[in-house]
DNA sequence: GGACTACCAGCTGTCTACAATAGATAGGAC
DNA sequence: GTCCTATCTATTGTAGACAGCTGGTAGTCC
């Protein structure tokens, strides 16, 4: 039995919520693949609980998002579509651009030093190498931006964004060749100077400074995506 | 034993479903009032189920918005706070109309007969004075919309709104003295009428107009509402 | 008389065991 | 040889019972 482990580093007192975070870590760092099945019992070992509890938090993933569940079958991690893509794009700029203008007119100073602390973790991520926790670091950034927008609506809808924000992302960043491609290292410097403007601008109140940071920020994502999902053709010629 | 009684409505095949439908409307029309907390045990013998399965339908509510949890302590049905007003006429609009957009983009024909159904209802309980009936078949259409937009981020984010929608309308729907009011009578014709020329919009495939429309919907809500919570003086002369 | 403490009731959280359903496999009929 | 069908197994769904925590109450001490 498992969980009479004392060495079993999940044993500890809230099994459930670590459950949880590490259900959601998986499934944005794409270790649980889109689609892939998650088995009840399986997870119940793993972390030292019965079904009913594993199952009551596969609801709470299923509302936020997560993972889909249907009757008589088994739980799955939810697909990621050709159409996300488009989905994404067309909706995510909106649920952002509310988020971080509110945050800029509402945001206290304790919550900006923490937006502070996660990009420098972000930052660190990027230095390390650390392809997970920069896909981690980026989601936190973000969360905390809609959480410092204080509004009750917000903060779910940019959720469910971010959960896929994140999985494209992996996407990209673990292609292979894509990360050879010389402009993926500069977006990746871009990407995290952005952050630090946006920062900025929410300290200083600015919104509408803060939306086109934001707009760019988001516009720079969707030309990398566009460019990974259709490539220009290799430069090869059939003349030898 | 209530689930071995034949002639109890609540034994059904599937009671889970039923129990999630049915707290999800007894939330949405305030006879669950914003705060109440909700037993578990009650539910369970209502429905004719064990504590697990309503625990793990609790859990589904809680992730979208419905209720909220806390640990060892009983659940909530989520607050409506005087500041729920403020977020959400804030956040409404962009929801609202980027669902309205997409939605006069992409709808299929028979998505707007389904509309068209719906709104026959709506126009159903307006006439028979079935104001849980308006509150509920209101929901459904602007969820209907949502679904018609075909895109997997807006859905979420709508259904978010729309249960404080129904509350908060709800609440001015119920008061007395708000019901007496000539401009209730008024604002009711005119919202089935916006109902009417927004699936008109949808119809013809012309978002622009869809998005004016769904614009003028909302504002009509928000200046009832605001008239409502911050009415003008009584004409009461202090003179005799 | 007021305040602190220990007990107690009720609820939430969890576990084990059982029932029901879906998919797979093997057997038989055409 | 192929298709259909029936059984069988693995997984999901549910029930009932137990453990742990919270809040209230009553009793006692200062």
């Amino acid at each position: 039995m498992p969980s009479t482990n004392p060495s079993d580093p999940h044993a500890s007192p809230d099994r459930k919520a670590s459950l949880g975070g590490a259900l959601r870590r998986r499934i944005l760092t794409m270790h649980l693949a889109p689609g892939a099945v998650i088995d009840e019992t399986e997870l119940a070992e793993e972390f030292g609980l019965s079904r009913p509890p594993v199952r009551e938090a596969m609801r709470q993933l299923a509302g936020e998002g997560y993972i889909e569940l249907e009757p008589n079958r088994p739980a799955r991690v939810t697909p990621l579509g050709y159409r996300s893509l488009r989905d994404f794009f067309l909706f995510a700029p909106v649920v952002y651009v509310a988020s971080t203008r509110l945050a800029a007119e509402r945001r206290t100073d304790a919550e900006v030093a923490e937006l502070k602390e996660i990009q420098h973790r972000f930052r660190a991520a990027i230095r390390d190498g650390d392809v997970d926790g920069r896909v981690f670091e980026n989601d936190r950034f973000h969360l905390k931006i809609g959480e410092m927008a204080h509004n009750a609506y917000v903060l779910p809808s940019l959720r469910r964004c971010l959960i896929d924000h994140a999985r494209i992302a992996k996407v990209f960043y673990e292609d292979q060749l894509a990360a050879r491609h010389p402009k993926m290292a500069e977006e990746r410097d871009e990407a995290a100077a952005q952050h630090d403007e946006i920062i900025a601008a929410i300290e200083a109140r600015d919104p509408d400074r803060a939306e086109a940071l934001v707009r760019a920020h988001l516009d720079l994502s969707r030309r990398n995506m566009a460019m990974y999902a259709a490539p220009e053709g290799m430069a090869i010629r059939f003349d030898n």
